[in-house]
DNA sequence: TGTACATCAGTGAACGCGCGTTCACTGATGTAC
DNA sequence: TGTACATCAGTGAACGCGCGTTCACTGATGTAC
């Protein structure tokens, strides 16, 4: 986390602490790296303790095994889609906010693809870690209040008073995949050039 | 395909044939349930070929290897897509028309999750493979003529007169695989519950 | 109609690989007294 | 302030696994003559 914490490994004949003092976030980055580089399928435990200069067992001291360091990258990037959400909820209207969180979402999805997949990925994830679940809640929810307002109430998963809501996460979330699918071109920057180009276009399609 | 190949098996001991008369659609069927079942992280070559009855080594005299196993079930989904779109297309006017289209989108996707996922998961497909690549166009291009008219021309992935057909393709891919993924509630038959209950509020905010 | 032969579609054993996890261990930390 | 000791956070070797693919092969097919 913070740099004092160096100043209290201590040095090995190699240069390494036995104990690394922020092995959980050093193996966090190291993992995310990982699957934007290769691709959320190559993934591998193995890999991430190697580029973390540590050995294989080595994570399961943070994590228990490869489903927990996954799900905790979810879990972080679904808090920090929520502040994206959150420092995009800027506007005059109710309907510029809406405008300008969509746009938000979409450049998240396409500033680390990998994480936002495997955010989606919930085969591969622990989705009964509660503060997974609770992340995912928080993020739909800003979005919710910007499209409803601040007053309104969520009775369930399906409430019929979601639609609109809904409705505009569905747009956004789709529009993102899509990019990164490469519907809007197979270039490196075809999904850039789509969310410039196409996206404020696409969302003038939306009833809010 | 046909039962008359059957005819024309040799028998062997066993009861099987040696030649299999139909072992290309047989893989696809199997590789199919397998992903289905199990899911598409969990998919095997060696699985599937055991499934047919068949040495591991079989399904390279058909596919190649299990990327091309697997773009092959992607090319069928999507060629299964333009169909179900082309079903869909009716209605008393052009949003009823793009209505129904989005809804069997909706319905294709739940009816077998694994194989839409699939469809979408580029990194482990031959997205090169001309077929797959033309039946992925044919579909969108079916929704296309539904939203913006037999004559509208396409100029280019990104051109902005399909802007409107994207917003339409976007919203019903997002709300499908946000089924899919448990935001609508994680019990087994959410999607078909918010597919029904939601959808039709959802494309309501579609603005075509 | 028969036959030689190239081609096709299978077999099954074997290869090497990287993986996740377990194991007994040890060095470092921090707390109770 | 010192010391004993429980706990924590690492090591690195080893495990067994299932995988995709290759290989030399063989049985079946179908075609040219």
């Amino acid at each position: 986390m913070t740099d004092d914490l160096d100043s209290v490994k201590t040095t090995l004949p190699e240069g390494r602490a036995y104990h690394h003092g922020s092995l959980r976030s050093t193996l966090l980055s190291a993992a995310e790296a990982l699957i934007e580089e290769r691709g959320l399928d190559r993934f591998s435990l193995r890999e991430t303790a190697r580029r973390a200069g540590v050995s294989p067992a080595a994570p399961a001291h943070h994590f228990g095994d490869a489903r927990g360091l996954l799900t905790a990258i979810a879990t972080e990037g679904f808090q920090a889609l929520g502040d994206a959400l959150e420092a995009a909820d800027v506007g005059e209207d109710r309907h510029a906010r809406v405008i300008s969180q969509g746009r938000a979402y979409v450049r998240f999805a396409l500033a680390c693809p990998a994480r936002f997949t495997l955010m989606w990925r919930k085969a591969i994830l622990d989705v009964d870690d509660p503060a997974h679940a609770e992340a995912g809640r928080r993020a739909f929810q800003i979005l919710d209040r910007a499209v409803r307002g601040e007053g309104a109430e969520r009775s369930g998963p399906r409430d019929p008073a979601l639609a609109p809501s809904i409705a505009c996460w569905s747009i956004v979330h789709g529009f993102a995949l899509l990019a990164l699918d490469g519907a809007f071109g197979s270039d490196e920057d075809a999904p850039e050039l789509a969310a410039e180009s196409l996206l404020p276009l696409v969302l003038g399609h939306l009833a809010v």
